[in-house]
Order: structure tokens, then sequence, then C-alpha cells
RNA sequence: GCACCCGUAGCUCAAUUGGAUAGAGCAUCUGACUACGGAUCAGAAGGUUGCAAGUUCGAGUCUUGCCGGGUGCGCCA
């Protein structure tokens, strides 16, 4: 490959004019292609060699000058600048390609097994605009850090049980005079999500009734308050507020049906046969939905854990850290970890009832999963409100001494908000994704109807079209933005099938696709000559693939999506480029008309590859 | 109150991890429809990177202080 060659020749070169061993040569693509196809930054190199930047550039820039291949070389503001002959580039760069199945792939993590959980839905609600970010970004990692050499596990963790799930239960047990998800023609995640819905409902009510009745105790109340959380006084209607949230948790089982609620729980809990029958039933219809769904969404686990499996776990650990000094019992009986010599805090890991809290589950999946499958890593997708949780957790680990404690990391996700602000399940202001993905994917259909007045295509072909091109446009939408940066997202303006889009690249690779499949059909009366390639456009989609490695490299590192899916939008503004100014099949030289054909095919398969990456589906027509 | 994250063109987002003249798309305006599939291409316009200092060859990026927005700080999950 072109690069690792040019920086293995810098380091010689360094090794033999200064006798300094330099790990790392970067050879960059400059932003602007007008200084070059390549560039050294000077001051960089300067400093890992440990020598005056005067001193080493024009070493290296004779070095340069020297090599057969290069067209020119320039030191501009310690900056290195060369470009290559235009009949080396070319050949060099579409062979590189062609010549090899797995352009872009790397070994930086092969040997490491590591496990992805993302998606980890609630049981109780339809997945929304916010999942489908978290399974886009889950599958899309989970296949770059694949990529990258590693051997990844996708595990999905479903969140079915707790009093919340209860909820639902007891409103389907009330008011859901026996229907289900078949006799009223709904999915099923959708169906339990509603009597999680009429739950929250009825609960509102009959606080208000409580409140009505109540009034003195709203009075008692008021003089326990301190004020808001960390000082600042309450106005009287943030009082009452604060009052009613208070029934949501501390005065839950005062509601008839909150302490409905808590009893089901602990019948769950003592698996009493009743609730639990309720509680298999309603789950598998919730879990029937998501896995439609995810099948919709194209997305997909090898593993797939559910907490009712695992909520217990994590106890015996800590009982055995404690016995370590990991943890200390505190007077009260709690269970404890002090992290305030790392900047966090104290947390309890352990109730004083011997239960286990949050994090005491996750200690325990975590380490479960971990020796259950020889981890050496572990990734989360989870959005950033949890951020300091998984610091908390990550640092347990350390302390409690496991070696792969060291590689855990939290995919942290902002928020998807919508033009007018943040979703509120609660308002009713969500964007179902079912909704949405069939909503998008008829917007497709009506575009392809538009570009077949002819109605040649059949329409169950238009349906497979729009459904792919749907899903592919919103799945570049979320993933075109940095993980870590909340994102606006606009459902009725902002899935386009033109601009920097998913449409756009599935567009481009079709368009490619129709061309190098006729340019087949074409008999061979010569051969590719690559050396005729010389256009500026063919540089520059060219030079484009030899800089994809590197961005399949970055996208791993930093786990981000986003790098590739803004490398594709590049990729596809050069190759439209190209295509606009340099004819292909109707090229007369055959041999440079098969030399574009083969710059084609290796666009075309650097674009399949990361769309791949992406998890965007493709079609050879459009 | 304390901690973390964010603030880039009218809007949605980039910026090779401290590099060169901060880039795309949308919207606006102007061109290319005898088109290897126009879901395209060429061009114009749009910026004191929230504000103010500092660090150095060099700062959107690092430090500090303000301003504005978000999230977190339970023996909840």
């Amino acid at each position: 490959m072109l690069i690792p060659e040019l920086q293995s020749h810098i380091r010689s070169c360094l090794q033999e004019n200064f006798g300094i061993a330099v790990e790392q040569v970067s050879i960059e693509i400059p932003g602007d292609r007008a200084f070059g196809d390549f560039t050294i930054n000077g001051f960089s190199i300067a400093k890992a060699a440990r020598v005056a930047p005067p001193r080493v550039l024009p070493v290296l820039e004779e070095a340069l000058r020297a090599r057969p291949d290069v067209e020119s070389v320039t030191l501009v503001k310690g900056f290195l600048n060369f470009r290559l002959k235009t009949s080396h580039l070319l050949p060099q760069a579409i062979t590189a390609v062609l010549g090899d199945p797995r352009y872009g792939a790397h070994s930086e993590l092969s040997g490491r097994r590591i496990m992805v959980e993302y998606s980890a839905p609630n049981t109780n609600k339809p997945q929304h605009l916010g999942h489908m970010r978290n399974n886009f970004l889950g599958h899309s990692i989970s296949a770059i850090l694949a990529n990258a050499g590693a051997e990844v596990i996708r595990a999905n963790l479903f969140n079915d049980r707790g009093i919340h799930i209860c909820k639902s239960m007891l409103a389907y047990q009330k008011f859901g005079e026996g229907r289900t998800p078949e006799t009223e023609g709904k999915k099923g995640d959708h169906f339990v999500g509603e009597f999680y819905v009429l739950f929250e409902r009825k609960f509102r009510e009959q606080i208000d009734e409580y409140v009505a009745r109540n009034p003195a105790e709203f009075e008692d109340w008021k003089t326990r308050q301190t004020g808001g959380r960390r000082g600042a006084p309450l106005t009287e209607a943030e009082l009452e507020k604060a009052w009613r949230e208070s029934f949501r948790e501390e005065g839950f089982a005062k509601i008839p049906l909150g302490s409905e609620c808590s009893r089901m729980l602990r019948e769950w809990e003592a698996h009493e046969p009743e609730v639990h029958a309720l509680w298999l039933k309603m789950n598998a219809w919730a879990i029937a939905g998501f896995l439609k769904t995810y099948e919709d969404l194209g997305v997909s686990f090898d593993r797939i854990y559910r907490e009712s499996e695992t909520w217990q776990l994590g106890k015996d650990l800590i009982l055995e850290g404690l016995g370590r000094n990991v943890f200390a019992k505190r007077e009260d009986g709690a269970i404890e970890i002090d992290l305030r010599a790392d900047k966090l805090d104290k947390k309890v890991v352990l109730r004083s009832d011997g239960t286990a809290v949050y994090i005491t589950q996750d200690i325990g999946t975590t380490v479960m999963k971990a020796t259950e499958n020889r981890l050496d890593g572990q990734v989360w997708v989870v959005g950033d409100e949890q951020k300091f949780h998984f610091q908390v957790l990550f640092k347990i680990l350390q302390r409690m001494g496991y070696a792969w404690a060291d590689h855990l990391y939290h995919l942290a996700y902002g928020m998807v908000n919508l033009p007018d602000g943040k979703m509120k399940s609660r308002e009713g202001r969500i964007v179902d994704a079912d909704d949405l993905l069939s909503e998008v994917s008829s917007l497709a259909a009506e575009q392809m109807k538009i570009r077949d007045p002819e109605q040649s295509i059949p329409a169950a072909e238009i349906a497979r079209r729009s459904r792919v091109l749907g899903l592919s446009a919103l799945r570049f939408m979320l993933l075109k933005v940095t993980p870590q940066s909340g994102m606006t997202f606009d459902p009725g303006e902002s899935v386009r099938f033109d601009g920097d889009t998913g449409a756009r690249v599935l567009y481009a690779y079709a368009r490619l696709s129709g061309l190098v499949n006729e340019g087949h059909t074409i008999p061979a009366a010569a051969p590719s000559d690559l050396c005729r390639l010389e256009d500026e456009a063919e540089r520059a989609l060219a030079l484009d693939l030899v800089g994809y490695p590197a961005v399949t490299l970055r996208a791993a590192r930093d786990h981000n999506p986003g790098a590739i899916a803004n490398y594709l939008i590049d990729l596809v503004r050069n190759l439209n480029r190209f295509y606009d100014r340099c004819p292909v099949l109707k090229e007369a030289s055959e041999s440079l008309r098969r030399a574009r054909l083969d710059l084609c095919r290796a666009t075309r398969q650097v674009l399949a590859h990361g769309t791949r990456l992406l998890g965007m589906p493709t079609l050879e027509r459009m």
C-alpha cells in the first residue's frame, strides 16, 4: 500500500541520516489538495526525531525527490508537500484496492475478543428515535471493531423485570379484559406499552384524588422540606410539584395502584405462579414486537441477556470483595466503596438488608460476560446521562482487580432532540421507530414512482427498494453525527433524498453498479491501461481511495461511525465529479475505458465496504 | 451548590486529535436538461468559531474567567 510504503521510506531515511528510530511517521492527505497529494508535518517529524526542523526537512525533501515515482516536492512553512506522478499514483491506488478484497481492514485489534452491548430496551416501551440511534450505533461500531481485527460479540440486555414492568402488568390485569395483541391487531410491544401508559394515567388520577383529600398532609410535608436538592429554596408551585413527584417513590405505597404494584413485585420475586404466568405472557408479547423491529431495522445480536436472569448477580462478588477489603461494611450494615481518591464519591454497592442495588447487578453481569466469553474488553452503547454510572462501575471493577477492567468503554451518545425540543413520552411527543421507518419508506417509494413513470418496476420491487432506501437514509442521518454530541432530528424535513444523505450514497453505488455491470458485457479488445488515467477528477478519487484505511482505523480508535459516513460523502462527491467529467462507457479508447471501469470497480468496492461498516444495505438498482 | 459535556454560515453538521486560507449539505441566487440513470454537476453569496485574556512557531481544538444551553450528583433503575 502506498502510505505505509512511503512511511517506511521516511523512517529508514531518518534512521540512516540521524540514527534515530521514529515510530510514528504521519503522512497525511492534506485538506486542501492544492498543496499536493501528501504532506509531512515538519514540526511533528522534527519533534519525533528530536532534530530541529531546518535540519530534518531538507534531508527528507532530497530523499523524496530521489524517488522515481515522485513528481514534485515543495517545502512550505514547515510542511513538506509532494505530489506523485499520476502514472504511479493511479495504478498503485487502484490495484491496492482491487487486489485486496479486505482493503480497509486492520489487524490492530486482532486476538482481542470484545463484547458490544447495545439497545438494552425496557420492555414497557416501544422503540423510538433515541433507540434507533443506539441500535444503529451499536450495530455499526460492532462492524467497525471487527474490521479492526477484533472478534466481536454483539449483546443485548432486556430490561424485563422490576417495578416498572409490574406497572404494565397491573394495568393489564385490571383493565386488559383478556385482550391480546392478536385480538387488537397490534404489535406486541406497542400493545404492552399502551398498558404502561394506561397505568401512568390512572396513577396520576389517583394522585389527584389523594392530594385533594389530604391537604393537611401537604402542609405537614412542606414543613419537613429544607429546600431544593442542593440548597435553593422552592416556590409554592415547585413544592406542590415536588410533593406530587414524591408519590412516585417514597409515597408510592400511599396510592392504591402503587401499593398494588409493590405487592405484585414482591409476588414476582417470590415466584407467585399467577403473577409469573402473566409476566411471561406479556414479556413474550413485548419481545416478539422488539424482534420484529430489530429485523426491520436490520440490527442483530449474537447473545441476548435478560435482567430477570441477571439481577441477582453481583452479590457474591461484593461479599468476596468485602473479604479482601475492596469494600467496607458501614455501621448500618450497608456495604460501600470509597472512590474519593479517584475524584468520584462513596458508593453503596449492597443495601443494609443485603439486597442488590443497580450497580451490584451491573458488576455481576459485567464479570459474568467477561468470564463466560473470555472477553478482553467490553463496550456499552448507552446514553450520556449514564456517564457517571459507568465511571463508577469501571473504577469499582478496577479496584476488584480484573485484568480486563482497563478495556471497558462506555460509548456515550447524546440525546436526539426534535426541532421544538426534547422528546417527551408523557406528552406523547415521541417519534416511534416503526412509524418513522414506514413513513420514510413510503416517501422513498413516492420518489421511486416519480422516476418510473412507465411503471416498469413491479410494485413488490418498489416496496423492497423503498424499504432499503428509507432505512439507509435514516441510518446514515443518525450515524453521520459524532455520537458524543446531541443532535436535532426533524422528522418532517431532515429525511431528504438529496445532499449529504444516505440516499446520495446509495444512488452513487447503484449508478456505479449499473456502469460496472454494463462494462462487463463489452468484450475486451485491449487491456486496461491505468497509466492513462490523468484527469484531476480521477486523481482526486484515487487519493480518496488511498485514504480509506486511515479512516476505518480512526473510526475504530474513536468508536465513531461518523468518520466513515463523512468519508463516504466526500468520496461520493468526488465520484460524481469524475462521473460528470470523464466518460466511461462512451470513452472511445478501449484501454482508457477499461482503466476507468477499474477505477469505478475500486470505488464501488470501497463504497460497499464503508456502507457495510455503517450497516447500510445497498441497492444494485434504484 | 458541585462535577462533566456542548456553544462553528440563517438551519443541520464537519474539521486528519495542536497544523497551512475553518469545510460540506439544506435554504437563497446563477448556470448545465440531444442525461454512460439529473436522487447529478459547475458557480455565487454566507464566519471576529458565544465573549475576554493566556500558553507557542502555530489555537475551533489546550489553560483560566465570564455569558448561554444540556446532563449528572440515591441503600432509584
